[in-house]
DNA sequence: CGTTATTGTGTAATATGTTTGCATGATCGA
DNA sequence: TCGATCATGCAAACATATTACACAATAACG
């Protein structure tokens, strides 16, 4: 619907490099500096010049960027329009989001799509939040489940719509015989002092433990990596320290831990945004998604439990 | 910048049939089709169902073609902008007009933006209200001078850009020896019972005398036809009938007529509107057209004239 | 009521444009 | 200085769009 070279242009933006952005693009690099050349040769403006081994974008790139967002919003909003008159749409569907997100909160929506369109081909993807903003852009995914981190563009974006989707309160995990065991609630306060279990730098989970923690008056003592749920909670159960899980993730019994929430002001939790490409969220299969999505997320932590060794 | 499929289907919508969009798109009738087929099949929608010979939209099509235009306007003020920020645009600009138009008023606006642009190519191309149009939705023109008829779209259509850019006076032309040809003004009333000598049934100026009698409350005598200002010119110094004249056009000093100024409440007067597509306006060099033009016209139609005898 | 001119569609051949693979030049970090 | 990374240019492979032509259906005309 609208000219390729200007996502082309959208991707180098998005990277900074020609190279990335023919990655991003399933492109070559010299696909995408041809297309740009030509492209600027249409607009009859340059729109990079060279830094160094890499490019900048010029100030003529930044304008076309901006009415290409205001574009590509417009063709999400037609788009959008059109699938809801249509009474049986084909084509495909795709949601993308972290590994809790499509573990727990995906397929039951994708399910859901499936049943109520026949003809759609869904498809789910799990992907880290960076990522999955990349899939938007290239039209890989349509919608897209993610906590914020650093590297989240600002909700402004004007290529993005991301709405925060619900609050997932975060449980403190300790080892069975741990003193703060049989407590019924904590603070992130009562462990500073113990050693920390948490993700691979770099990864949405350990910069979801870091900014708790610092949110409640400390930083964590770091012992330990584990990217996932099981591979954390087996170190818990071997008292290596301790650390925090999402009400979603769901962890195997077996495990000689217990499962504390916390309490707080606000209570910690991880935001769990919804995002698509602006002007896409009135299509009605995404309005679908989110509100099964809702309505499983409602029945997977709902009953502010007042206990908290529920775990699985 | 944005897909040609959608400049086709705008065009079938706005001929109504698949071969005269070709036409106006210099394409053949097997490729609108194509290109229809195609875009329907990328929107999951029908676009069109036969009805008899020729062709109807569906509303999913009505649909499309609203935010289509959206799109257009987008990506003209995306062109706007960045033609105002380069020191010396390139490319080419196209000024269309009906023949006075062309011949008086775009000539000198062509001109200077050759001056003011040198790396610009400059085009005019002299075509009738109608076509006017087509050439601005083609993208063969960028700015059309035109007068209103009965076919010209409404101006808020939203393709495109149309305002009233000036209001030609019109003069009643007589043989010498008329009786009106001493007066230093006239009504459209005072001729009511000559034979008229207009342009050819469907041309803009056929439309424009027949509507300013009207609206003087009488039905012209259509006597002859004649699409020249200098054929009714010589039917009328042969004594054949009147003739309305626009202030702008000039006629030769040879023949031996009087140039009345008509009054009236209003006085009776076409006018001329300068049409682009729509977001095309804040272009620079439509903008220095405009100027020129207005400027042109001010030099050509100012000073109230108090005697009409001022041919050539 | 047949005839003729229009209109839209489908198909194979052609023209056009795009993408790749590889080679080159340039820059940065070690 | 070397190796790694990055952007670009060019010819060839590839994909896409356009045409020319043939065909079916409809409306106007005599």
């Amino acid at each position: 619907m609208i000219d390729s070279k200007l996502r082309v242009l959208q991707m180098v933006a998005h990277h900074g490099t020609v190279t990335a952005a023919a990655a991003a693009l399933h492109y070559t690099p010299s696909a995408v500096s041809h297309q740009l050349r030509q492209l600027a040769a249409e607009l009859g403006v340059e729109l990079l010049s060279q830094s160094g081994r890499g490019i900048r974008l010029t100030a003529a790139a930044r304008t076309v960027l901006r009415h290409a967002d205001v574009l590509y919003e417009q063709v999400e909003r037609a788009k959008a329009e059109l699938a809801a008159a249509v009474d049986e749409p084909g084509g495909s569907f795709t949601l993308c989001g972290f590994s809790t997100a499509a573990t727990h909160l995906l397929p039951p929506a994708a399910a859901a799509l499936r049943d109520r369109y026949p003809q759609l081909s869904v498809r789910v993807i799990e992907a880290e939040p960076g990522r999955c903003f990349d899939l938007l852009l290239a039209g890989d995914a349509d919608l897209a489940l993610l906590t914020a981190t650093a590297q989240t563009p600002p909700s402004s974006d004007s290529r993005f719509d991301q709405r925060p989707l619900l609050d997932d309160p975060l449980d403190l995990i300790v080892p069975d015989q741990h003193p703060l065991a049989d407590r019924a609630t904590a603070t992130l306060a009562d462990a500073a002092d113990e050693p920390w279990i948490v993700g691979r730098p770099g990864s949405a989970y350990h910069h979801l433990v870091v900014t708790a923690c610092m949110a409640a008056g400390f930083t964590p003592n770091i012992a330990h990596h584990a990217d996932e749920w099981d591979t954390g909670t087996a170190l818990v159960a071997h008292e290596f320290g301790v650390m925090l899980v999402p009400r979603l993730a769901r962890l195997h019994e077996e495990w000689p831990v217990t499962r504390i929430p916390l309490r707080g002001e606000p209570a910690p939790a991880r935001r769990i945004l919804a995002a698509t490409r602006l002007g896409g969220r009135e299509h009605p299969m995404v309005a679908s998604a989110l509100g099964t999505i809702s309505a499983t997320a409602a029945s997977l932590l709902p009953p502010p439990q007042p206990v908290g060794d529920e775990a699985e």
